[in-house]
DNA sequence: TGTACATCAGTGAACGCGCGTTCACTGATGTAC
DNA sequence: TGTACATCAGTGAACGCGCGTTCACTGATGTAC
């Protein structure tokens, strides 16, 4: 916990709020759940008042908002470092899938503050009504990602990307959260799941025996 | 909102636990989440100040837990009521999950309390390391409907009912959980979802043009 | 070069809110004599 | 049959907490003259 911090000099101020938005995101790393995300905490994070918060946000929606909007882009980022490889685009999809858990599995809030029900609905964002949807390029990488997948296995099936695409990420969530919030279960690996999915929807060959015992060696968790 | 209910004769204060749960029940089912679900809404809800709920429950954890419990009984009766009849094992399945799906979409607020990541931890619950777990019969009912359906049409991969179960449990709650928390997304319907995620685990059969365009007519939402 | 002044980053105290929980109590009900 | 009494369902007031937000302010910084 930083202490009073010194005060930035004039035309400076601004760097408070990427102070915030830090300060926000070190919260998120270190609580299991976003339910400590307050105004007064974030501010005290970083070693300021709460009323100077407000120098720079409106309110706690739109404070939410930039840290939701940041915390897309941190998952965009992950997701696609994943991937920035010339691999096929099967492999490239499951390997994104593969990122997608870890990144739920390693930053639990973060990843309910992003996808789950209830931790703030639209509601909460102040966007009810509103087509401000920070999540959505994520979805349209995802989309994407299926598309190549699909036109170079199933050609014909490419213009379905967007329902199996629906498909991959609801599958994904479920795994993702069901694993966070009943961890007293006995859990298979999420990437077996998720790889048994994917054959599935004949997105991914089925593993011979020797590559499933190689996998598995490699699983994590 | 009941005001001032009547006082019980002496031997059935008892009673009050049960107009407590039914409280707590209207709640959920009046508010789109748990988050009102608080000692104070639950008792006005039953017509009796905060401290009387303190006869029957001793903290707000004790409360909560009857009322996961009360509704995972209302969840299972719920999909057992769609599946109680003589249908062959593999179409009960897909009935129990249309269900499922049906529970969610209808009862968001329940759907949450028993399923979603942040709602109610087990800190909230106060069952931390302990083996209480309220959802197990639920869930366990869903792997005898995958062993059945398996063991049905593929004898030999029977063993693998509760990663079979898994994934379809995933499947199904990444469905219902981001449809309610992205409903402004352009989503199909929930059972168009599953029915294709049954057929890529080879639980249910592919639809025939003509099966499919009659489902298509039936399907809600 | 020195001084008065406007700017503005950040403070301190307070507001009203809903929350879980505790405490001493009230007063109708049923029972014992 | 009448009365004293124990039981116990439920109350009213208060506690301390953390919250979002508002308000008048302070005081260092940079600028104008």
């Amino acid at each position: 916990m930083p202490s009073r911090r010194s005060r930035r000099p004039k035309g400076q101020g601004g760097l408070l709020r990427a102070d915030l938005l830090a300060s926000a995101e070190r919260i998120l790393a270190a609580e299991g759940d976003g339910k400590r995300l307050s105004i007064r905490a974030v501010a005290s994070g970083a070693g300021v008042t709460p009323p100077s918060v407000y120098r720079h946000f409106n309110d706690k929606a739109e404070l939410l908002r930039a840290v939701v909007q940041a915390r897309f882009e941190a998952f965009d980022a992950f997701l696609d470092a994943a991937t920035s490889d010339t691999a096929p685009p099967c492999e490239q999809l499951r390997r994104r899938c593969h990122a997608y858990l870890e990144f739920a599995r390693s930053q639990p809030a973060s990843y309910r503050l992003l996808f789950s029900a209830t931790e703030l609905g639209p509601e909460a964002l102040g966007t009810e009504g509103v087509d401000w949807h920070p999540g959505a390029p994520s979805f349209f990488r995802l989309v994407d990602s299926v598309g190549r997948c699909l036109t170079s296995r199933r050609p014909h099936d490419a213009a379905n990307a967007m329902f199996v695409a629906m498909l991959v990420w609801t599958q994904l969530h479920g795994i993702a959260d069901l694993q966070l919030s009943k961890p007293e279960l006995p859990w298979p690996a999420a990437t077996e799941l998720i790889d048994h999915a994917l054959v599935g929807l004949d997105l991914l060959d089925r593993p011979t025996p020797a590559k499933a015992a190689v996998r598995r060696r490699k699983s994590d968790r």
